[in-house]
This record gives structure tokens, sequence and C-alpha cells, in this order.
DNA sequence: GCCCTAAAGTGACTACGCTCATATTATGGT
DNA sequence: ACCATAATATGAGCGTAGTCACTTTAGGGC
């Protein structure tokens, strides 16, 4: 069963390797699981042993980068301000994400976006919790949200988050200014409404600001 | 060559309303364009000479409520505030989307999202464009922007509107709560954050404020 | 009335994601 | 070694949205 388990892992890793090789090179559409089974080595049904769909191939290999992108920002410094900290939470998830950017729209649009249905893809949840957990974390360490706010409360602020920060990804999944820029400014406007919106978060840090410059 | 329009109107009628019919019967995905085709008395191809995609079909069911929902907002008086105003243009188009509310959200993730490919449905391109134009004559009406303000700030201030606005669709669309109460507090919410954000929007309307009561 | 052309309709066909009955292979107990 | 059983792999097949080469039909010019 060892050595079964490790060529197991071996071929899902090459059914990754493989995806994420065809989807850069020629899009997520236009790639089928055909020729993602083809090139790995298997045949097309056995690929769905692996991935129960081809958006879940897809947004596994997104988990991968956001996992090292949480790594990435778990090791640095927490910034003083909440605005900074989600930022640089953000920024660390793009930055991975940036070799899968031009499909990312294609697979959130059908499996992230708040219209998806709930448990259509569960590791599109799972996912997202991961996220919104992260992101309360943040929000507690810099009490920009008291502990004890009521479930209710903070469905309601964390449906606004996710909207705001989908359409963040959007943006920036489409931005071509040099560098993601554009994204910046964004993403800035995005988090400072988003902190904005929260009672206790200090309101000298958000809106009536007129632009950013940020490294 | 009168006759014959007028023939391809009522085809094209008949197939809205059968549409309509199944669509809400046995739900978006459920419901196959053959279905669809036969129950109007045509055949499957033909179904595809009027509308390009099954989406396609879905939306101009949408166009045609939210075509009526423009209609009912522009014979009342307008509001004294931006956020009033707005709230009565949205709630417009919710109530005139209601009988589709079970699968507005299945098609408007494939197809309106902001991460749907531009170009890829010009009817969503349409339907967004006539949205955000109206929403942008209705901040002008009550100053809520200045009429000259430059193109790129429109643009990212679109972005957040048009992100915050899915959103609401987005809850409302699962918003089982009786009258869908739950669904005018988040209305509230994010328009209160949008104007929040604009700079020469009255501070006095937005934030800080506790609860909302409203018809 | 009778062509001629363009518009409209047709349904067999394709490519796709995904399923499932079956075949193959690995492992642990004896 | 050998079998029994479970894990894994397989590819023909399914149902879908959408296409396209072809047929049918409508309407205006004569």
């Amino acid at each position: 069963m060892r050595i079964t388990a490790r060529a197991k892992q071996q071929t899902r890793q090459r059914l990754l390797r493989t995806g994420a090789r065809l989807f850069r090179k020629r899009g997520f559409a236009e790639t089928t699981t055909r020729e993602i089974a083809d090139a790995a080595g298997i045949a097309n049904g056995t690929l769905f042993n692996y991935f129960p769909t081809k958006e879940s191939l897809a947004l596994s290999l997104f988990a991968e980068a956001l996992a090292a992108a949480e790594a990435d920002h778990a090791s640095r410094s927490a910034p003083a301000s909440p605005e900074e900290d989600l930022y640089a939470y953000i920024m660390a998830g793009l930055h991975r994400l940036e070799p899968y950017r031009h499909f990312v729209g294609e697979v959130f649009t059908t499996v992230m976006s708040p219209f998806a249905r709930a448990g259509a893809c569960p590791e599109a949840e799972e996912m997202r919790r991961t996220h919104l957990e992260r992101v309360l974390e943040i929000l507690r360490a810099h009490r920009a949200v008291e502990a004890t706010s009521d479930d209710r409360d903070l469905l309601v602020r964390l449906h606004l988050y996710w909207t705001v920060y989908l359409g963040v990804v959007a943006f920036w999944s489409r931005d071509e200014s040099p560098d993601h820029t554009d994204t910046l400014v964004v993403l800035d406007q995005s988090l400072r409404l988003f902190l904005g919106s929260l009672p206790c978060c200090s309101p000298d840090s958000s809106l009536h600001r007129e632009e950013v410059s940020r490294d």
C-alpha cells in the first residue's frame, strides 16, 4: 500500500504539472481533459479518479500557489495597520497566482463567484474558507472587528469582503498595466472601502485620501 | 419581408416564453436547448439562429425584465438622496427579476461576473453598460460624482460599484428570508459603503449608522 | 402565375466533460 | 507461492451545447 500510495501521489503530481503546462500554453477552455490525460500518460477516465472535475484540477493548482503565499505572508513581520496587513496578504496570493493569471478568472467564474452553487465544488469552498479565516484572523489581530461580534454580523461583513476581493482578483486577472500598478490602486481603494465599513476601524485610515504610492 | 419579419418576432417570442416556462419549472442547467426548441415547435438548430447561446436566451429574458424596471423607476419622482435613488433603481430591477430569481445566479455566474471574458457575450456587455450608464446618471443628478471626473477614476469607481452590485444580486438570489428583508439590509449597507467611498458625497449619509428600517 | 434569390429552417454531426461496467494490478493473509 | 480482495486503470459510451452543409420557403420583379 505504501508503494501504491506514493505512485498515486506521483500520478497526481504529473497531472497537476501537465495541466499547468497545457493550461498556461493553450488556455483553460482550449485544453481538453483528454489532452491532459494523454500528455500525462494515463487514460482519460483515470484523470477523474484524481480530480472530480476539470475545474478541480485547476483549483488544486491555485490551492498549491495560495498555500505558498500563506507561508510567504506568515514569514514576514505583521504590518502596523489592518489595511497594510490585508494588502500584503492579498498581494502575496496574487503574486503566487501570477503564472496562472490569464485563466484564473475563467475558473473562478465557474466556481468561486458568489453566485456559484454552494457545495458544487468542495475544493472551492475549502479555498474560500481558508482565505476568509485568515482575513478574520488579521482583522482580529488588529482589533478591526470585535472578537465578540455575532455570527449574522460577521456573515454580512464577510460577504462584502468576499465580493470586494473577487472584484480585485477579477481586475487583476485582466490588468495589463506594467507591474499591475492599476491593480494596486484598485486593491487599495477596495480595502479602504471595506475597512471603512467596519464600525471599530480607525476612521482616519480610510476614505478621503487622494492617491496611493506603495512599493 | 414585413410579414416574414413579424413571423420571426413571433418565433423569437415563442422561444422566450417557452424558455421562461421551462427554466422556471425545471431550472436552467436541467433544461436542454432541445426541450425548448421542441416545445416551441422548431428544430434544435433553429434556436441558435435566434440566440447564439443558451445563456443568451436567458439573458434576453432578464433584459426584458430590466427594461421594464427601467420604466418603473423612470416613472416615479426621484428621491432626495443618491442612496435612496440607487436603492429604488436596484430594487426595481430585482423586483422584475423575481420570477427568474432561482436561476439568475446560474446565468450571471457564466456571463456577468467580473471575470467573464469581455465580448464573450455581447448581450451581457450591453446589459452591464445600460445599468452602469443609468447609475452614472443617477450619481451625476445628485452631484455624487463630479461631471468632470476623469475616465480612469470613473473606471475604478464603476468597477467597485459593479462588484458591489453583483454581490447584492448574488445575496438576493439565495435570500430565503420573508420578503427578502435580508437583501434590503445588504443592499442598504452595500450602497452606503459604495457612496461613502465617493469623495464628494455628503459624509453624514454614510457609515456609522446602526440598522435600517425601510419600506 | 412563375421564376430567382435571399432568408429561414433543419437535423445529422462534432467535441466536450464526465460516467461506469469491466479489466488490471497490487497487497496481505495463509 | 497462491489466492482473495480491494485499489486502481481503462476506454467505450452518454448527454450536452453548438455547427454546418443542405433543404425549404417567402416575396419581389417580370
